[in-house]
Formats: C-alpha cells, structure tokens, sequence
DNA sequence: ACATTAACGGAGA
DNA sequence: TCTCCGTTAATGT
C-alpha cells in the first residue's frame, strides 16, 4: 500500500525534469492535481501535428520519436525523447497547436500535466519560468546545428552525427540497440534507407563500428567524429 | 554525390 | 499468405 502511494504520488518523479526542483512543495502539489497517464504502444501516436497544445507531456518510461510531417509524406525527425524530457511544442505560446508528432518507439507511459497549470507555474514562480526558457534556448540551439547539418555536411557525417547522437544523448553507452530502424534513421538524416545501409556498411569497413540489424557498436569514437566534424 | 527503382529473401502477423 | 524490413545492384538526376 506503502508503494502504491508513492508511486502515485508524483513528488517521487519531480526530479525527472530539472526544472522541477525549482517549485515548492504546493506548486508540485498543483500539478499531481492535474495530470494524468496514459500507455501507449509502439507506433502509437502520442500527439499529433495539428492538435492542441493542452498538455506538456513527459514519458514516464519509454521512448519515443519527434518528428515533423514534411510534404509528399516525408517526415523529418528531429529528437528522440526520453524519460526526463519535457515534451512540448513552440505552438505552446503561439497558435496553441503541435507542429510536430509524437510517437511511440517501445511501450510507452506518458503522462500529460495540463498545460494551464504548466503556465500558471510561470507566473508563480520566477525560477521555474527562467529554467523553462533555458530548456526552450537548448532545444532551440540544438536546431541550429541540426539545420547547419543537415543542409552542409554529406551523408557520412550526418550518418555519423546520428550516431553519436544516439550515443551520448539517448543511450550513453558506445554500445545499444537502435529502436529507429534503417527508414527512420533516414529520417532522421536525411537520407534514402538504402544510402543508410551503404554508409553503415562502410563505416563498419572502415572499422569505426559494428553492426548487425539493431545493435550497433562504436568501435573507434575519434575517428566517427571526425567523420561528423569533417562534413 | 546522391536518389530512385526493382528485385529478393527472411521474419513475423 | 501477405506485409514489412533489410539488402543489393542498376539506373537516373
């Protein structure tokens, strides 16, 4: 009974998002008030382009994918999210519309703070608001280069960028199974699945990784970043 | 330097 | 069986 509490209580998951150690013990009251979880499975849509902007979603456990529905139904993705992450779009405080669509990439528990109660902590609370801009600067920066990337290096280097990203941003380990498979990889570089699997076969000929189907090895870090830095 | 297309085999529903 | 995925090679831009 002991647990249940706990892990209903949400003050036990506040240290997830750094930007939450900045509330007070009744501002973080406010929101176990006014959240809610919800599962999904993978392939499932979380949120989607278009929809209103009425929660901040966090993953509870999970992961999912980040992307954009460009035109002739080609996405591009832009982030893997995480447990930790908070999830929410720029329409926030414009149209009050998603830009981009959330999806599962392995069973999912996400759970969704009303978005009213998100902007009432930033007139409560000068702290969180400024930490909530920071979050919001990063993920900004992280377009910049993202955009810088994808238009000037070629395929080597996105696909090593990728990688690295995969790496140190998403699993911090040389070592992991990808859950994007080689089309969504694509995605996220910007290029043809086919073009993926050539340049992850060279690489792995240049013994920079392994790789069989979904598990992928950085063999020699240095020199994959190399490939990314060098375009 | 890349995308596209076609074709094939394997896995899984 | 049918569909999805990974792979390869040939061809197109």
């Amino acid at each position: 009974m002991e647990k249940l509490i706990a892990e209903n209580d949400c003050r036990a998951c506040m240290h997830r998002w750094e930007n939450f150690k900045t509330l007070t013990d009744e501002q973080k009251q406010l929101i176990s008030e006014h959240r809610y979880e919800a599962n999904f499975k993978p392939g499932e849509i979380i949120f989607k382009k278009g929809s209103p902007t009425s929660s901040v979603i966090f993953l509870v456990s999970g992961m999912a994918k980040v992307f954009l529905e460009g035109l002739d139904g080609k996405n591009i993705i832009i982030s893997i999210a995480k447990p930790g992450m908070m999830i929410s779009g720029p329409g926030t405080y414009g149209d009050l519309r998603h830009h981009f669509t959330l999806t599962a990439l392995t069973n999912v528990k996400a759970c969704f703070i009303d978005m009213l109660v998100m902007k009432q902590l930033v007139h409560l609370n000068s702290s969180y608001a400024e930490g909530l801009i920071s979050d919001i600067s990063k993920k900004s920066l992280l377009m910049y280069y993202k955009l810088i990337g994808l238009t000037q290096k070629k395929m080597p280097g996105r696909l090593a960028d990728a990688i690295l990203y995969l790496a140190n941003q998403i699993y911090e380990s040389d070592e992991f199974d990808i859950i994007l498979n080689r089309q969504e990889l694509g995605e996220f570089t910007n290029m043809a699945k086919e073009s993926v699997i050539r340049i992850l076969k060279d690489f792995e000929d240049d013994g920079l990784i392994t790789s069989n189907c979904s598990r992928i090895k950085i063999l020699d870090k240095p020199k994959l970043q190399r490939v990314s830095e060098n375009g």
